[in-house]
Parts: C-alpha cells; sequence; structure tokens
DNA sequence: TTTAGGG
DNA sequence: CCCTAAA
C-alpha cells in the first residue's frame, strides 16, 4: 500500500473524515449551488455551471501595472517618521494586539445554526473537539489548550464551563498584568471582568491607552512571547455557542453564512469569517502587528522601513477615510486637502522625511511607555520618556520644545506623562468580533496618525502656535513646565509644515491630547452582504458573542449613529493589550472606501492563519479540491481578501508543506493534523477526479459507497 | 467568471 | 500572489 493508498483508507475510515458519507442536511443547507449540482458533484465533481465566455476577460492586465505614482507615497512618509515612535511604543503594540478578546468573541458569528443542524453537526463536533485536544495539545500553546477546556466545559458541563472561565478570567489578568500592557476594548458599564471575558454590552467605546511598563524595550522579546501566547489563545473561539443564544437573529446574513462551517472544533468556521470581518476593512495596509511587531528592536533601517511602509500604506489607503466633519474641529475640508494634494508635497516630504528619519530612529529608544491608568473611560496614554533628545533636534527648527534651550546646555527635558489619543470615534456592527473592533480602533488611530498628526503645544492651558519661539522665549523650561506644558495631537489639516512638526517631536514629551480628531465610520466595513443593513444600527458596541454564555444579554441594543455624544461619554477605555497576534497579524487599517482603485499595486500578503487553513482543510474535505468557487463561499464568504484563487493557491501549498519535512516548512507553524488532512482530502479527491475520468462515474460512486 | 497551472 | 489559457 502505498503512503497515498494509507492516507486514502484511513480518510475512508477515519469517522472524521470519511468522504463516503452523503452529505449532510447542514452542509445542503449552506450551499449555494443547487441541489442538483450537489447530486452531481457528490462524487467530486466540478460541477458544471454555465461558464461565461471568456469574451469578457482582458481588461485586467491592462489596468494592471500602473507604475506607481510619487502621489501615492505620502505625506504619510514623512509622518511616518514622526509617528514612527508613536507606532512603535503606542500604536505598535496594538498592531499587535493579540485577537485576544475577539476571538473569544468571534465565534458569536458562528451561531444561528438550526437547532437541527447544531445537533447533526454537534456530535461530531465534540468527537473531534476531543480528539484534536489530544493529538495535538503538545505542540500547542497553554492557552489553547486552556481554551478549548473552556470550549469543551461550556458545552458539556456547566460547571467546569464556569471553571474554566474563572480561570480564563485569571489566567487573562495574570498575562495582562505581566504585559503590563493591554489594548482592549471597554465599553461603558463594562466591569473588568466583562470586558476579560469578551462580553460587552452597551456601547464599547474605544480609547487608546497604550501603555507599556517601563522598561518595555528592554524585555520587548519576552514581552512578545507573552503576546504571542496570548494571540493564541484568543484564537479559539468555540462555535459551540451556536446552540444558544438568541442573539443570534441579530446578526444578518453573515451569521448566516458563518454558520456552513458548523464543525470546526476551534469555531474555524467562525474564524475565517471573523478574520475576513477584520480584514475586510482594512484596505490592505499592512498590518501593524506584522510591520511592527516582534523585533522592532533590529536595526533602525528596517524599522524605519517598516513604519514607513505601514505608513505609507495607510496614507494611500486609509486615512483620509471616515473622518466626519461633524465630529471634527477642523472641517473636512481642511483635511481632505492634505491627502489629496500629496502629489505635490511629496518631494519636499519626501526629502525631509529622508532627513528625519534616522534621527527619529534613534529617539525612539529614549520613549518609554508609562503604566498607565485605568480604563476609566478616559483613555490615556502615558508615556513617558527619559533621554531628552533635545540634542538630537538641536538643529531642527520647527520643534521649539525640544531644542529646549536657546544655548548650549540648557535643555528641557520633557516627560510624557499622558498621551491621550483624541476622541476616536468607530462604529462598528455588532457583528463584528472584538478583535475587529480592536482593529478597528487601530485602524483609526493609525488612520490619524497616517493622516497627519500635528502636535501642538500647550503651555499654561494655551495653546501655543507659534513654531518659531523658542522655548524661553514661549516661557516654556521653567521650572513649572512639567506642570504646565501639555502636548496635544491635532490632525494635520494642512498638508504642509505641520509635517515638520511631527519629526521634531520626538515623542518624548508629553502628550495631552483632548481634541476630537476623528470619526470614523466603518462603513463598508462590513461585508457587502447584509451587513450593509447594520449599518443603521451601528453600534458602537462590538458584541461579544456569548462566549461567556450568559451575558447576552449584554447585546444591546443597537445605538444610533447619533450617539456620539453618548460615546464620548463613556469612557473609552483601551486597554491596552499588546499582543502580537500571528494570525491576526496582519491587523490592517480599514477603509477600503477610500480605497482607490489604484490597481496595480501587488496585493499585501496575508498569510494564512491556522485558522483560516483549518477552515479551508474543512471545506475542501467535504467539497473536494476542484471547487475552489464553493469552498470560497463555504468557509470564506466574508473573507473578501481570499479569493477562491488564493484558496487554490492556499491549498497547493499546503499540500506541498504537508509534503516536506517540517523543518522546511516556514511561516507560522500549520498544525500536523491539519497538513495531515490535507494529504488525507488532496488524495481523495484526487483518486475521485481520476474515477471519474474514465468514464465510470456513477460506478466509481457506487463502488466507493460500498 | 471559474478552473487549473505555471511563474 | 500574480498571470493566463481554457472552459
Amino acid at each position: 500500500m502505498t503512503s497515498h493508498e494509507q492516507r486514502n483508507h484511513q480518510l475512508l475510515t477515519n469517522p472524521l473524515v470519511n468522504f463516503k458519507q452523503p452529505k449532510r442536511r447542514a452542509e445542503m443547507v449552506f450551499q449555494k449551488r443547487s441541489s442538483s449540482e450537489m447530486e452531481s458533484c457528490g462524487g467530486g465533481q466540478v460541477a458544471e455551471m454555465p461558464r461565461v465566455p471568456k469574451s469578457a476577460r482582458g481588461k485586467r492586465s491592462v489596468r494592471k501595472k500602473e507604475a506607481q505614482s510619487p502621489a501615492q507615497m505620502s505625506a504619510f512618509d514623512l509622518l511616518a517618521t514622526v509617528a514612527g515612535k508613536l507606532l512603535d511604543e503606542g500604536v505598535g503594540s496594538l498592531g499587535n494586539m493579540s485577537a485576544g478578546a475577539s476571538a473569544l468573541a468571534a465565534c458569536a458569528k458562528d451561531v444561528r445554526v438550526k437547532q437541527e443542524q447544531c445537533d447533526e453537526e454537534m456530535k461530531q463536533f465534540k468527537h473531534e473537539v476531543t480528539d484534536q485536544d489530544s493529538c495535538n495539545e503538545s505542540a500547542i500553546l497553554p492557552h489553547i489548550a486552556f481554551q478549548r477546556a473552556v470550549n469543551n466545559a461550556r458545552t458539556e458541563d456547566p460547571k467546569a464551563k464556569s471553571e474554566a472561565q474563572d480561570k480564563e478570567s485569571s489566567m487573562i489578568s495574570c498575562t495582562k498584568a505581566e504585559l503590563g500592557c493591554n489594548f482592549g476594548v471597554i465599553a461603558d458599564r463594562w466591569s473588568p471582568e466583562s470586558v476579560e471575558s469578551g462580553a460587552f454590552t452597551g456601547d464599547a467605546v474605544a480609547s487608546l491607552m497604550p501603555t507599556a511598563p517601563a522598561g518595555f524595550h528592554k524585555n520587548a522579546p519576552e514581552m512578545y512571547n507573552l503576546l504571542d501566547s496570548m494571540d493564541v489563545d484568543a484564537k479559539p473561539p468555540p462555535l459551540v455557542s451556536s446552540d444558544s443564544t438568541g442573539e443570534m437573529p441579530l446578526y444578518g446574513d453573515k451569521i448566516h453564512r458563518s454558520t456552513s462551517l458548523p464543525r470546526g472544533p476551534k469555531g474555524v468556521g467562525g474564524f475565517a469569517v471573523d478574520r475576513d470581518d477584520d480584514d475586510d476593512k482594512s484596505s490592505g495596509c499592512t498590518h501593524p502587528s506584522t510591520t511592527t511587531n516582534r523585533d522592532f528592536r533590529s536595526n533602525c533601517t528596517a524599522e524605519y522601513s517598516r513604519v514607513r511602509k505601514l505608513l505609507t500604506s495607510k496614507y494611500r489607503k486609509v486615512a483620509p477615510a471616515r473622518i466626519h466633519k461633524s465630529d471634527l474641529s477642523y472641517s473636512d475640508v481642511e483635511r481632505k486637502p492634505s491627502f489629496r494634494n500629496k502629489k505635490m508635497h511629496y518631494t519636499r516630504q519626501r526629502t525631509q522625511r529622508s532627513t528625519f528619519k534616522r534621527r527619529k530612529l534613534f529617539d525612539r529608544h529614549s520613549v518609554l511607555a508609562s503604566e498607565f491608568g485605568a480604563a476609566n473611560g478616559k483613555g490615556s496614554t502615558k508615556v513617558t520618556g527619559r533621554d531628552s533628545h533635545a540634542e538630537a533636534n538641536k538643529g531642527t527648527n520647527s520643534m521649539p520644545f525640544q531644542k529646549s534651550c536657546v544655548s548650549n546646555d540648557c535643555h528641557v527635558k520633557l516627560r510624557i506623562k499622558s498621551f491621550k489619543v483624541p476622541e476616536l470615534l468607530v462604529e462598528i456592527p455588532e457583528s463584528a468580533t472584538v478583535g475587529s473592533l480592536k482593529k478597528t480602533v487601530l485602524e483609526a488611530v493609525t488612520a490619524i496618525l497616517g493622516g497627519g498628526l500635528r502636535v501642538g503645544v500647550l503651555h499654561h492651558g494655551k495653546k501655543v502656535r507659534d513654531d518659531s519661539k523658542t522655548l524661553i522665549q514661549a516661557g516654556i523650561g521653567q521650572d513649572d513646565m512639567l506642570d504646565n506644558l501639555g502636548f496635544s495631537l491635532e490632525p494635520n489639516c494642512t498638508q504642509n509644515p505641520q509635517v515638520q512638526v511631527p519629526e521634531d517631536i520626538s515623542f518624548l514629551e508629553t502628550i495631552d491630547t483632548t481634541e476630537p480628531l476623528a470619526r470614523i465610520a466603518p462603513a463598508d466595513s462590513c461585508s457587502k452582504h447584509g451587513e450593509v443593513d447594520v449599518s443603521q444600527e451601528l453600534a458602537l458596541t462590538p458584541l461579544a458573542m456569548n462566549y461567556q454564555g450568559s451575558d447576552h444579554d449584554s447585546v444591546h441594543s443597537p445605538r444610533g449613529v447619533s450617539s456620539p455624544d453618548k460615546v464620548s461619554t463613556h469612557s473609552r477605555a483601551l486597554v491596552p493589550v499588546p499582543a502580537a497576534d500571528p494570525n491576526a497579524g496582519a491587523v490592517v487599517p480599514a477603509n477600503k472606501s477610500k480605497r482607490s482603485p489604484e490597481q496595480g499595486q501587488r496585493r499585501i500578503r496575508r498569510p494564512f492563519s491556522v485558522a483560516e487553513v483549518e477552515a479551508l482543510v474543512l471545506a475542501v474535505e467535504k467539497l473536494g479540491t476542484g471547487r475552489w468557487r464553493d469552498v470560497k463561499l463555504r468557509a470564506f464568504d466574508n473573507a473578501k481578501h481570499r479569493t477562491y484563487v488564493d484558496l487554490k493557491d492556499k491549498w497547493k501549498t499546503l499540500v506541498h508543506t504537508a509534503s516536506i519535512s517540517p523543518q522546511q516548512r516556514r511561516g507560522e507553524p500549520v498544525p500536523q493534523e491539519l497538513l495531515d488532512r490535507v494529504l488525507a482530502a488532496q488524495a481523495y479527491w484526487s483518486q475521485q477526479q481520476a474515477k471519474l475520468q474514465p468514464k465510470t462515474p456513477p460506478l466509481a460512486e457506487a463502488r466507493l459507497l460500498t
């Protein structure tokens, strides 16, 4: 017996992967093709669908390669330099935030399955969970194991469930404490516990409180490790919840679809969907996590370029979007120009950028994020910086404060005690996951940064507008300085000049921001499906699915968009959670809205997460390898960035990956179990195809079924 | 548009 | 991921 045959055999005999089994109702329900088609596909055949003549092809190539115009490089580049620090210190961590809580909530989407379907699937499900636990635990982070335990508990024993949950809570707390950094979304009225568990109610406002304990840099590596774990743990949100909750109905169509993946023990289906969600919003920019993540200490150059990239992309795609005049103190108009005219400034900016870039990098290390207070509602980020990099900036004119003194030695040393992120209004559909909420917030923040942040200086509460004044002239630098000096982040309306400002400002100082920056309305952030409707409900509330099981009620009343005030009133605390979520890995800013069809750009790379892989495997096991469109619909319907071609390609690589030694594999490791399934499925479907080939379709089928 | 493969 | 020939 060849290995293939063995696998195949295994496949056929394994209850969990038995292709012989006729399709079940559940599947039928989700199938988009007609039942008749299904029939014909039963054996893995590719259903015959009327295809569009290829006549309609052809524009692709044309639009494809357009040179990137400098215009595309944005003011962002410049800002990038400036924001680099922020990103690295604060936002960066945001980018890395783990999907943690998000994952928890993810399951919500998978809910809404008909009871019968659930029942049916559930049996299988339980088996799988058990099975997998035993199989992969060793290879999985404890967190995952834990999660699973929770999941299992939930599906089975109530006691165990609560126990597990408690455990979870404590774990999270610990982790959080350890990290000293946390990034989360807190809804008003939320209790810390609820946040932890991912149960939300009411409006969620997000305030960013990126904080990192002192010494963050030093411990960066360790921190990341922790983060990673967190991420992981977040992932496996249980689809299980499907059974319950009456909330489901609230979610639209999207949910329905997600349901199509009832099986995943880990909520794979939900996952994939989830991620999509998040991803969808992203315009394709690189997620901070991807960019900024792990070794930000590495070399400056690399670092810089990463940041730059990040910003650049954001600029291009994200920035402008979602800024509502109504919420801004400055007019929309003001802001837009900066984006539109980017071209004009590009040259100059770029020059500047290069100039600043290095300096920035150097300064960066000096910034330390301090621990900040709580999420009481006022999210504030406190950053304290010790070293004064004033020297570094001496030559710069635009930076009054940094240069501090007029002469030699009198450097003004500043410490950023608080860095409040201007109000951000984020609107996100209820069906969105916590993870996506985080991403949205992140995007909002980065969009702002990218869009051009300007730093304002406040002295004794008054804005110091004259940039040409020296600190001394402005009265800054006295002893009382620290108490009376404040910084604020402001939208950089005018494209130009401000740019420099940021540069100079090394974010060493304290920045108190109070001005509302922008309102972010992830318009189409949702998928095109039914979500649109949601827009009306625009709840700022992220709902956490019933991860907990009980707090459904939390689901909340959707809020109209019109409740900004309320929002602002609420606490928006961002609990800083620095998590580097591998899966989330690519947290990308969303705003595709703005995304101009600047085609020609190669899509950003978005590595498949394990969850996605699992979803893919699951779908292929059921549908076969020749129906990528169906696979897409089934498992990645909400992942707009995953095309059937992508899935097909991914499968191709998976098959390849599975056939090479683990040492040769790269990227996020895919559980062997999944790879085995890939090979099994591949073998099986290949065989099916072969059998059909000859001419005995029916017979082949019959034989198999025997 | 979707598949299937090469790049 | 991209690009394309085919279907």
